[in-house]
DNA sequence: ACATAAAATAAAAACGCTTAAATATTATAA
DNA sequence: TTATAATATTTAAGCGTTTTTATTTTATGT
């Protein structure tokens, strides 16, 4: 009992071809016929089936997005956005959550056509899904890389700038005892940060109280700023490598009494949400994760429209936010 | 020059009908027969197409997962489970992120038969999906279902026993100043739980030290804390309707030296990441997400399997936890 | 070894749509 | 009015599978 093509065009008194056509908004139908093809389709309730469509056309209407877990708030704002772009271009996302490994990668619905494009967002080890993709020619487009791959399609964020700029800010306080927690090492985005975060203490001629390695989390930077208040010997300010590790440096040190700003300067990276919304409001460095996606879903489209395109890397500058959780030093104040 | 199940089977010297079958994993076929298909498959490097299969199948393989807002990490766990238990089952995941307008939901990928079946999660205004989808005939389950609709299948949450856990917790600890922060009055769930609130108080006896309203996030928290923190007149414990709200009811006491427990006792609700990473240890009441996602993807199978089958509802109990942020109250020791 | 049941394979018909080529209609200009 | 160009429509051929239905092969019991 499924109404196809065939009777909106037999209700229509036209052909399958012209209701193909108003369905794919073709030029070449008369604005008579158009009116009479909706109004047969809305009579019969009338719906295209897209597995039909996908099989004659060539294209599903569907971008895959790949991410490494859904447990990372940061990238609400970015998968939002792309949500977003591609309803407005008609094209559903469907989800991957995938650790990289080769076997999950198997399974994905990269393997089977289902895609007209992938989204890929902070890959772990994107070799896999590069080659793969690549051999399969579909089109695709890496968000926060972690790999400096010159063949494929990508956006960035400077992340050595804001490493900079995140350092330089407390440097120009009048900061000189400044400890940075790093995120992990296999992160790209960590090491870009550390060489910020170093260049701006060359730059000045200072050296830096000291370099933790951590996870991008809460608990890491609690834990170290515990070991601190343990040891007697504090930095007058700290990079954190992403908020949360700064969300955990403060918690442990306002549970000891230690005020910040007053005593201690905190400055995280990423401008997440939660960011603002304790206090003292952190001060970090703003990744504009609108327009990363945006910017993203923007090349794949083009990508997808003519695949033979060539690449096109495009780099974000971050933005320092100041907020409340920076001041000067306490030495510094009369 | 793409290889279809035509080459798979001359180069196996088989039929199209025997690929398509070890293809769908059907029991007829030779062992001999499926391994040299399985060969033929390899060296030609043959992936099916997922369209032309749907078309022939009616199948798509896709469960849509419908969500008011990516940005709730609460739901991150369930969705994290449905992904997981439906990969386990080849389905993938398509995703619609949609505040539950009309408009949005006619341009969603329920409308042109792209998916097996529908996860509704938490939705704001559940009516509109369900009429259509019963239109439409496809199996769909609710998760944390705002109504109380019973021609639906739902996994839920006794939201009342929640709240009264929590508060007959407080109450056992020798509390009798207790503030509830309610969640917004539109969520079931908000509505719920103040009920278990009120019960527990009136099975002890005492009464409420008051009740406030505000929205599921810290900001909320904050505020109300802030407020009452001036009046200088405190609850000596306080339940918030979210982790959220208490993780800001936590801030503004401590940010005034206000200590938890000491001082004030504060228990959540959800359990979320967040709530066990800031000091004090959070106490709450536990959702069981885990179980809500795996649950629903049972349930949405066997209605995929057969769609005559009848509703069902699964409510879950919630778990009380108790962490470091309650304690007797102050005026209660020795 | 033979009849019979069970299992495996083959041929052909959908599945519901798009698209290229061919044809018919309408508009435009001479 | 007629020729020509521009537009719209139709006919027919796929798109790559699955799913009957019919046929052949293999296994089972006597």
């Amino acid at each position: 009992m499924k109404v196809s093509i065939f009777d909106v065009a037999k209700k229509a008194g036209l052909s399958v071809v012209t209701v193909s056509r108003v369905l794919n908004h073709s030029t070449s139908v008369r604005q008579k016929n158009r009116e009479k093809v909706l109004q047969a389709m809305k009579e019969l309730d009338y719906h295209p089936n897209a597995s039909a469509r996908s099989l004659a056309s060539g294209k599903t209407g569907i971008i895959g997005l790949t991410l490494a877990t859904l447990h990372d708030s940061v990238l609400d704002a970015v998968v939002q956005e792309i949500n977003d772009r591609l309803a407005e271009h008609g094209y559903f996302l469907a989800l991957s959550i995938s650790q990289g490994d080769e076997e999950s990668f198997r399974r994905s619905m990269f393997q089977e056509d289902r895609v007209d494009g992938v989204i890929l967002v902070s890959p772990a080890n994107s070799d896999i899904y590069v080659m793969e993709l690549k051999k399969r020619k579909i089109p695709f487009v890496i968000l926060d890389s972690q790999q400096r791959n010159i063949a494929v399609s990508m956006v960035t964020v400077n992340n050595f700038k804001g490493g900079y700029d995140a350092t330089k800010h407390l440097i120009d306080l009048g900061h000189t005892e400044i400890a940075y927690i790093n995120g992990p090492e296999s992160f790209l985005s960590s090491r870009e940060r550390e060489k910020g975060f170093l260049f701006a203490h060359e730059e000045a001629g200072i050296k830096p109280f000291g370099i933790e390695n951590g996870e991008f989390d809460i608990p890491s930077g609690y834990r170290i700023a515990s070991r601190w208040i343990e040891s007697g010997r504090l930095p007058t300010a700290v990079f954190a490598a992403d908020d949360f590790i700064a969300l955990g440096v403060m918690d442990a040190f306002k549970n000891e009494g230690i005020h910040i700003p007053r005593d201690v300067s905190v400055i995280g990276f990423d401008d997440q949400i939660y960011a603002s919304e304790f206090h003292p409001k952190l001060t970090t460095v703003r990744q504009p994760f609108e327009k990363i996606g945006k910017q993203g879903v923007d090349i794949l489209l083009k990508l997808i429209k003519d695949p033979s395109r060539r690449n096109v890397s495009i780099e974000f500058d971050p933005e320092l936010v100041v907020r409340e959780s920076t001041a000067v030093p306490r030495s510094t104040r009369t």
